[in-house]
DNA sequence: GTCTATATCCCGATAGAC
DNA sequence: GTCTATCGGGATATAGAC
């Protein structure tokens, strides 16, 4: 929402949010890569190099939307930590609302999760996935039934002590899976669509789980 | 390969392969975000405009060079079906070979699976992958140890009944997310990042067969 | 600090000459 | 089949008005 100043010339109170707002407009129509900071500015009746007062470049945009997607997603999507007292069905729930988020908010995960951000060239987003990530490393460490969370400061948080690697590469395949294939519109358009994508993430991860055994890599 | 005439202009013997071949390259280096008819014309010493007269436009240039990435796939990667006689086995050596192929093969696996052509404005790319998806769901369909290929020419090919939509839904996922996060970097560069990754969707897939009981949806 | 004006470069695509 | 010429649009960078 434009708004001309007495001198006829456009201002924003806040071009900054406006522009994350009219990039989820327009990423939701076209997509990530179909998306340009100039029709944004258009859009919004602002000179198309009105974006660079505020960002470097269009990556560095991309990475305030995802910073953004980020405190959209640990706020309203991810699982209370105590809702789900057992491991599995945690893992799961975490599972599940990711594939929802994939589906309720759709451009915003295609910028977090697949416009593939050069992370270590914006650090904003890194620190923003900080907490998603915590919870679902916190979610198969507990899977162990011995060491909770807090076991020590030992290792990075990464390294679950190889034994869960194999575990977490097959959840997150699931997860990313899952919600991949929901945006590429093998589940219609409806909100039964995501339910359904989501609830077979959810239940993909419990199988992985229960037969997890099945994944170790067997001795050579 | 330019080949200058005799009047001193450039001439292809084959500028349509020549394309994709520097278009592997670029992608190789650059993603298929990054690729560009432009600069292909430049590296092979052509006009910009010389793609435009064996391709309508960009997306019709990739979706050629997707036609090639499944010949490619369907003549080294995918397995033989009688090298497998357990459904489950060749399930998992398709899910394998599919991962492999992402990584050995990343920009043909980027344009097939990650450029989000659209299959209905380009037959040609659907028609090329017509082995694979027969030999995956001939896999599936393996499965209920009843029913094997052919079973009349009842329901469409994507059609099994429903019973097994859902383990269909979760090994497709657990093979995309496979490749996606070999081709994010979380497996490295090398060679055995490949490996792994791959052995892991294989595993994967035999533990959602597994546990296939818990993926079905539960009546309501 | 916010926006405009402007200029350059690259890409996609078309038209017409050879 | 390839070239030249050309057009529109997007990204980027700088200078300057308020």
């Amino acid at each position: 929402m434009p708004r001309p100043g007495r001198d006829g010339r456009y201002h924003h109170g806040d071009l900054r949010a406006a522009l994350i707002d009219t990039a989820i407009e327009i990423i939701g129509e076209r997509g990530v890569r179909g998306f340009s900071l100039a029709e944004a500015s258009r859009r919004l009746g602002v000179a198309s190099s009105a974006p660079y007062a505020h960002f470097a470049d269009r990556d560095d945009f991309l990475a305030a939307v995802a910073v953004h997607g980020y405190a959209v997603f640990n706020s309203e999507f991810l699982p209370e930590r105590n809702q789900y007292p057992a491991p599995a069905d945690r893992l799961a729930a975490i599972v599940r609302a990711y594939v929802r988020f994939a589906g309720a908010h759709r451009p915003l995960f295609e910028v977090i999760f697949v416009a593939g951000l050069d992370k270590v060239r914006h650090p904003e987003v890194k620190a923003a996935e900080k907490s998603f990530e915590e919870a679902y490393l916190d979610a198969v460490r507990a899977l162990s039934g011995g060491n909770a969370a807090g076991s020590g400061d030992a290792a990075e948080p990464c390294d679950l002590g190889a034994e869960y690697a194999d575990l977490v590469a097959a959840v997150e395949a699931a997860a990313y899976g899952h919600a991949m294939l929901l945006l590429e519109g093998e589940y219609g358009e409806g909100e039964e669509g995501i339910d359904l994508a989501a609830e077979r993430a959810a239940r993909a991860t419990l199988a992985l789980v229960a037969s997890r055994d099945l994944l170790r890599k067997p001795a050579p």
